[in-house]
DNA sequence: GTCTATAGTGCGATAGAC
DNA sequence: GTCTATCGCACTATAGAC
């Protein structure tokens, strides 16, 4: 018998993810996930901070992507070709097996407040990353921040969209039909 | 000696403000905040959901103040056009007398991650008022939310200029300049 | 790994206003 | 008498300190 299995923060998120849906998010307690996989409430939270942070573990990563998808763009590209570019670095992120569980842990947050307060600061905290990456390229204020913000204002209208029970298309495509909204509305 | 004095969550609210930016969110209890005010932790519940809540009574109003902006749109004015018309409304909601306070609130704001939180999760709200209201006058799905997240992100840019500490303009002059960079940002 | 402060809730009691 | 603001007490869970 050994005397802890290895990955235990993934374990511990898969089964916040679980029990988080099945009897909701504020009727689980950090206990109650650190017992199911065998290990204790301390443990918990030597992975993560607070209970709701078992939701949004790879932020970094998920940052990440954004960025690069930023470093790929031309040195002469627009503000807001830039940002296009982090966006479809982004949606390479979200393939089509990824839905189902974008739609569980979707649907967990939206039941909760406190959740989608995190999940807003985790936007709003890759915004001013992106409005950081863009003033390194030059992009001066309060340009980089208004593109930076239109960029994950799109994101998100693009990913809920995506998430919709009737959607099919990959995250890319819807994507590109919302920033077809978005130019038709600047140019309304 | 009376039980009880009036205004009591107008009190719990100002006690609160000046309590948090003296010694700090964090190290402020809900039971010194009754306290001050004569009253006891279990009545500070009483009126406020929780220990941040209190820095944001009066949403219901800030957010009327847009929605009124937008019901003052002219019939036929394009999406961005009745969300500027919002904006300049809520400029009337943050006269120059009321920068000192806001620059306090926001000092202690910005100092907390859970309040930026709230913060966050209250303009998002905002957003989905707005986005009801576009939708209310016939404007169709995505434009609305896109409209509205553009608005929200024009304001925040525009209110964060307009407490920086070199700023003199007033809040409407702000959004009027930011607006034109968003325009500019957007024919690039 | 234990111990503790604090947030926040539920329920009941009390004291005035009307 | 009713209604409502306030208080008191007991309790759980979070989260941080030791």
């Amino acid at each position: 018998m050994v005397r802890w299995e290895p990955g235990a923060q993934e374990r511990l998120a898969a089964a916040a993810l679980e029990l988080y849906a099945s009897r909701g998010f504020e009727q689980t307690t950090a206990a109650d996930v650190a017992q199911a996989v065998g290990l204790t409430e301390r443990t918990f939270f030597r992975y993560f901070a607070d209970k709701r942070e078992v939701l949004f573990a790879g932020q970094e990563h998920f940052q990440q992507v954004f960025l690069d998808g930023v470093a790929a763009a031309p040195d002469d590209a627009a503000p807001l070709e830039v940002v296009a570019f982090a966006l479809r670095a982004a949606a390479a992120f979200f393939p089509d097996e990824r839905r189902g569980h974008s739609r569980l842990r979707h649907s967990i947050i939206s039941a909760n407040p406190g959740l989608q307060e995190r999940e807003l600061f985790k936007m709003a905290t890759l915004s001013d990353a992106i409005a950081g990456a863009l003033r390194g390229r030059g992009v001066s204020e309060p340009q980089a921040v208004l593109a930076a913000g239109t960029g994950v204002t799109v994101f998100t209208v693009s990913y809920h969209r995506w998430l919709a029970p009737d959607e099919g298309r990959p995250l890319a495509d819807v994507q590109a039909a919302t920033f077809q909204d978005l130019r038709a509305l600047a140019h309304a």
